[in-house]
RNA sequence: GCCCACGUAGCUCAGUCGGUAGAGCACAUCCUUGGUAAGGAUGAGGUCACCGGUUCAAAUCCGGUCGUGGGCUCCA
């Protein structure tokens, strides 16, 4: 029989049938061969090597498509558990799939892996890459399949395969290595050209605690030596931006062994950061019709039974303490405060909606192994408000939210955003029709807003249906800030009600929003963000006033005073240095701006001013330069 | 919480085979008054995370605790 196969470049011909999509491309299109990882036939992917049974239009993948990249990695993780094998026989193969950037594949062995052992399967993986294996794929019955593994020892394998429905499977051989995978693959081992094995770690088989932790061992690949020096770059640029190095050496925060893990000092140049952003904060909340409230960190533990945080949410909280008899709770949120504040007196649909914002500092038991920096913590503040609002202001409260975040975030320079509307869960409180009403309200608000998101269904949290928004860095890693949530079960188990245009009582909708989500995962964001080279509005230290020598201690203090008075914040380093060190010491403390005087300026009465990383750019009457900073100040410019 | 690694001066890190600690930076004093990313000299700084064990002797070996890092699970 013969198939009907449209190339990528559009011709048709007619193949016999059996002859596989690598064949084709290499007798009829072979340029679409060079850096094919795998075909797409009509909407199928394929392997290379696959024989095709059915015709349509073939296209190739390559390592630029992401689903490409998926195959290669797949095919890395092959490779990796294949070398992993021959050095140690002993090891069992879990599961290794592909990840964002790489891959990685879990291994049951007694042996601890070590970074040696890491260097040495890497070694046999460019070895393996050399020798380059065909990899053919093979459909077996599932039984036969299971006595193969059997004989294996893959144990896991074939776990796996008693939880699979089909009558057959397909095994992928490369070589003397044989592993169970749906595929496809890469055709070759020799294009995974720059294998580099990234770090160990334990992880759970299935991912659940009560199971066997295995080794973990993450790695990437790539088709090209330039690809692989990039994502190394990448990873070191991030190493350079870690939060918890500048952090320290920019002297912001701490975390301290004698206060607590999970616990922030802010240090000056840090709180002054946290109250530039409280200070904008604030004023844009007013701006947008918030008001402001302030909450104890502590309530008696009956607040938290009836809101049902003692239920649902007890092993994050910290343990109640005693105080005359009565046990009393530290705070985990915000919500229940606001909800008495709500209930204080008889609220009217005329009053709707109020929209009460607090910064809220609460604290949630995290399990130790969690803790990292700013990002995850066990006392944060979040920059919490709660919208009690009539079904039919939903929709607008939300449109006026996605701005409000959109206007925030973009200020602090994100400019990239994935936004995700969860839906209902498995479980969940409320009734199926006010989910609907919700979740279309919410989807409605994004339709308005005309950005794009992506549904993620069942993902709500049990109480109603929510809107997260992930921004995307300079390094383009994503960071979860905003979300916004429906709640349909804080205002019954409070009672939370509004008299209607009809006089009866109604149910007060209530949504749960944080823009930055907590100041400190946000600091942390920012200083990466920047790394750490803060803009005008933000920076602590606004310009370093550097006198060349004692001579022009008295001018540079003039200069000084003057920038003072003009609101900027100024550091004077009159320290017994040359200016070459004190130009060093303000380039490593990222101190935006340097004004250097010396006999020029004072004879000239101007200044001399340095842009941080970029170094001298001449002279300029001080007035002018305040002007041009005040600028700078005013707009909230992001720099550099 | 679990797996693995780590914890030495304010910071970054050396410290061999067990013989009670060292560098650079920072800090202090002095010299130097120097024009765009580190001038020089001298000095002060450490219960080697904590507790216990082995040993004549522990930063070093063993056990425990606390903390940190990479993950798993969970999340602002």
């Amino acid at each position: 029989m013969e198939l009907n196969i449209i190339l990528p470049d559009g011709r048709e011909l007619a193949v016999p049938e059996g002859k596989t999509a690598g064949e084709i491309l290499k007798e009829f299109a072979p340029k679409y061969l060079k850096n094919a990882v795998a075909v797409r036939l009509n909407d199928e992917v394929l392997d290379l090597n696959r024989p095709l049974h059915t015709g349509g239009k073939l296209s190739v993948l390559t390592f630029d498509d992401p689903e490409g990249r998926e195959i290669f990695w797949h095919s890395s993780a092959h490779l990796m558990a294949q070398a992993v094998k021959e050095l140690f026989p002993d090891a069992k193969l879990a599961i290794g799939p592909p990840i964002k950037e790489g891959f990685y594949y879990d291994i049951d062995m007694d042996r601890t892996l070590t970074p040696e052992d890491l260097r040495e399967i890497e070694a046999r993986m460019q070895q393996l890459v050399k020798e380059a294996l065909e990899i053919i794929r093979e459909d077996l019955p599932i039984n036969e399949a299971v006595r193969l593994f059997k004989e294996m020892g893959e144990d896991y394998k074939i776990e796996i395969l008693s939880e699979i429905e089909d009558d057959s499977v397909s095994v992928y051989r490369q070589g003397d290595f044989a592993d169970l995978c749906r595929g496809p693959h890469l055709p070759n081992t020799r294009a995974i050209k720059y294998p580099k094995l990234l770090s160990i770690a334990g992880a759970y088989w299935r991912g659940d605690e009560h199971n066997k932790m295995l080794q973990r061992i993450y790695g990437t690949a790539f088709p090209k030596k330039s690809l692989l020096e990039e994502y190394l770059n990448r990873l070191e640029e991030a190493k350079r931006r870690d939060h918890r190095k500048l952090g320290k050496e920019l002297d912001l925060f701490s975390i301290n062994e004698a206060v607590g893990p999970g616990l922030i000092l802010w240090h000056p140049k840090g709180a002054f950061i946290r109250n530039a952003v409280e200070t904008f904060w604030r004023e844009a909340h007013f701006k947008a019709g918030y008001d402001l409230l302030y909450t104890p960190h502590i309530a008696r533990l009956d607040l938290w039974r009836t809101s049902g945080h003692l239920d649902f949410y007890r092993e994050s909280m910290f343990s109640p303490m005693q105080i005359d008899e009565v046990e009393y709770q530290l705070k985990p949120m915000n919500c229940p405060f606001h909800i008495q504040i709500y209930k204080s007196q008889l609220r009217s649909y005329r009053n709707l909606p109020l929209r009460w914002a607090e910064l809220g500092t609460v604290y949630r038991y995290e399990r130790s192994g969690v803790l990292h920096g700013l990002m995850r913590v066990r006392g944060f503040t979040q920059d919490d408000a709660h919208i009690f609002c009539r079904p039919d202001q939903i929709e607008s409260e939300i449109v006026s939210v996605l701005d409000f975040t959109l206007f925030f975030l973009r200020t602090f320079g994100f400019e990239k955003f994935n936004i995700y509307l969860s839906t209902q869960p498995e479980k969940f409180v409320g009734t199926q029709e006010s989910w609907e009403i919700a979740t279309e309200a919410l989807r409605r608000a994004l339709e308005k807003k005309g950005v794009a998101y992506q549904v993620d269904p069942g993902e709500g949290v049990f109480y109603g249906p929510k809107i997260d928004i992930k921004i995307q860095d300079v390094l383009n890693r994503e960071w979860q800030c905003t979300t916004i949530q429906v709640d349909f079960n804080l205002p019954e188990r409070f009672n939370v009600n509004y008299i209607g245009e009809d006089g009866q009582s109604h149910r007060t909708i209530m949504i749960h929003r944080a823009l930055l989500g907590s100041l400190e995962r946000f600091f942390g964001i920012l200083i990466e963000h920047y790394g750490g080279a803060f803009p005008m509005w933000l920076a602590p230290v606004q310009a370093a006033v550097l006198p060349i020598t004692e001579r022009h201690h008295e001018y540079a203090a003039g200069v000084a005073q003057a920038l003072t008075n003009a609101g900027v914040r100024v550091f004077t380093d009159d320290r017994n240095e040359k200016v070459g060190y004190k130009i060093r010491e303000a380039e490593t403390q990222k101190i935006p701006y340097m004004i250097i005087i010396g006999d020029k300026e004072v004879e000239q009465d101007k200044i001399s001013y340095r842009k941080r990383h970029k170094g001298d750019q001449g002279q300029i009457d001080l007035k002018d330069f305040i002007v041009m900073i005040a600028e700078e100040i005013a707009a909230k410019k992001i720099t550099d």
